[in-house]
DNA sequence: CTCAAAAGCGCG
DNA sequence: AAAGCGCGCTTTTGAG
């Protein structure tokens, strides 16, 4: 053991010193050190009990207190705690309760995620940095177990101190409700991960040996034309030579070669065409089917890892399980003898958007169980698509060159569409006027729980920044909100074995007789849950 | 050669 | 195309 005080490390500390550890019922700041980032053998661990006393052990030592960190009665602060605890309940064998994390605490105040900027932020004192111990990202570095033990006893140490010390100033800036929304989806989130998701590897080796035939077949016919169909500026040069106009980025003078441009402007030519095919080919290959054969299959299951860190509060994934395409969705599978089922939270957006403005008109809408899209495209006299693409252009802050761009309407007909959809939803447009000027004047936006997000670049002078700022700050309420009831669900069906979250969907590999309660009262709206079964992903969703 | 940035695309 | 939001991942590009 070294303890470690105002003044620095104490080698041999006297017992009292230990006592004092013992008898302390408070908030304990907890950090573990592991041999490297891959391999998360823990080697020490250090408990702080104030933001300048902190414990270091080494994580055999027998003088480690692991009773302290087992107690459901004393609260312990981690800095990430999905790290440290699914190490503390790996290596113990038990369940660790009552904790908080900084790193969540701070993503819902919109703050950095780093615990040395968090202290700076804070004015604390600045833990050591991981770089300065094991060098700098990119070049060679060490693994932690490394690094000698006088230094890695105090990076644990501080961190520890800091961890206790961040939370102490954040706890009354943090909102409850969403903070404790995220620390108790925490587990859940842990349990799924440990689940994992079953793949069907034989159809996933179908995929790979068709999509390879195509991907070479199509490669070959444009090596005919004497060019790579995966180089956009080879792309650009072949269809420049067979007379077409080439459009640049402003910004890099790159040519524009996406999917928009070649199904637009070059869709006449069968260049484009063979470009797109391959492209959707490739991509199903290489960024799905490949992926998860060679580098994310454990057995037959894959097991993302999901992270809290988006900036609006939704859910991502490493390995991302939320962009599977519809085409080989067939892959996922239940269990031998289970089900897939799929959860959507319907309309979950839009019905955030008449909430968060109670407009009158939407609210009554979704109370009369109609179809938004058509009551819109009713009552705005516009056709379905249109009226579809009006409204997605609110959730996404858009105005008449949004409608232009894509929906392929005309700059004066969609001026006319927004007026009248603003005519129509008067509290829409009231609450995109009161949002934005509520984040011009506090530099942030706010969701139904209280989680922020700061947009620094409202004040630019900069026309495109502060119009791009604006647009995500009227978004953030209305996708963060949605992420919040969302989570509210999966916590709800956390005792039933969930494999995926993909934003309003909850996905479950269960037992075909199980009746999986839908929760109620998730939100102060409806939030109906349109419900899928079947013996695949994509089979439960159609 | 290596490496970071950009382009492009999958999903909600 | 600096002009709808939020993500993660792969390949190409171009600078050193």
């Amino acid at each position: 053991m070294i303890t470690f005080g105002y003044y620095g490390p104490t080698l041999n500390p006297s017992p009292d010193m230990l006592l004092k550890l013992l008898d302390y019922r408070g908030d304990l700041g907890i950090d573990i050190e592991t041999v490297s980032l891959v391999d998360r053998t823990p080697i020490c661990l250090a408990m702080a009990i104030s933001p300048r006393e902190a414990f270091y052990f080494p994580i055999d030592s027998p003088m480690l207190p692991w009773q302290k960190l087992l107690d459901p009665g004393i609260r312990k602060v981690f800095h990430n705690a999905s790290f440290d605890v699914t190490i503390l309940e790996r290596s113990k064998g038990t369940r660790v309760e009552n904790y908080v994390d900084t790193i969540v605490a701070a993503h819902i105040l919109g703050l950095p995620p780093k615990l040395t900027m968090l202290a700076e932020i804070l004015s604390l004192p600045i833990p050591p940095n991981i770089e300065d111990l094991i060098g700098q990202r990119g070049q060679k570095q060490l693994r932690m177990v490394d690094v000698p033990e006088e230094n890695r006893a105090e990076k644990c140490a501080r961190d520890a101190e800091a961890a206790l010390a961040v939370w102490e100033k954040l706890e009354d800036l943090i909102p409850m409700e969403a903070f404790n929304l995220d620390m108790a989806l925490l587990p859940v989130l842990g349990e799924m991960e440990q689940r994992g998701i079953r793949v069907d590897v034989l159809k996933l080796e179908e995929h790979k040996q068709r999509l390879t035939k195509e991907v070479g077949f199509y490669k070959q016919i444009a090596k005919g034309y004497g060019f790579n169909p995966g180089s956009s500026m080879q792309v650009a040069y072949v269809l420049g030579s067979r007379g077409h106009p080439i459009k640049y980025k402003r910004s890099t003078g790159k040519p524009i070669m996406d999917e928009e441009m070649l199904t637009t402007m070059y869709r006449d030519d069968p260049i484009a065409q063979l470009v797109l095919l391959y492209r959707r080919s490739r991509v199903l290959l290489s960024t799905f089917v490949e992926a998860i054969l060679n580098k994310h299959l454990v057995g037959d299951r894959i097991h993302p890892h999901f992270n809290l860190w988006p900036r609006s509060g939704r859910l991502s994934t490493t390995p991302n399980s939320q962009n599977i395409p519809v085409a080989i969705r067939n892959i996922y599978i239940p269990s031998d003898g289970n089900e897939f089922e799929v959860w959507d939270l319907e309309q979950i957006e839009l019905r955030v958007v008449a909430y968060l403005s109670q407009d009158s008109a939407m609210l009554q809408m979704f109370a009369n169980g109609e179809d938004v899209h058509e009551a819109t495209a009713r009552d705005l006299n516009v056709d379905r698509g249109t009226a579809k693409t009006l409204n997605y252009a609110i959730l996404y802050g858009g105005d008449a060159h949004t409608l232009f761009v894509r929906g392929g309407i005309p700059m004066d007909k969609g001026k006319m569409y927004l007026e009248r959809y603003f005519a129509k939803f008067r509290g829409i447009k009231a609450w995109i006027d009161e949002t934005k000027a509520g984040v011009m004047q506090t530099g942030y936006a706010i969701t139904m729980l209280g989680r922020k997000r700061g947009f620094p670049d409202v004040q630019s002078s900069n026309y495109f920044k502060r119009e791009k700022a604006l647009r995500e700050a009227i978004n953030h309420p209305i996708q963060g909100t949605a992420a919040e009831i969302q989570k509210r669900s999966a916590i709800a069906v956390a005792s039933y074995p969930l494999v995926n979250i993909v934003h309003d969907e909850n996905d479950f590999d269960k037992p075909v007789g199980m009746d999986i309660p839908i929760p109620l009262n998730l939100a102060p709206f409806e939030t109906p849950v349109e419900i899928g079964r079947g013996k695949n992903w994509k089979d439960a969703k159609s």
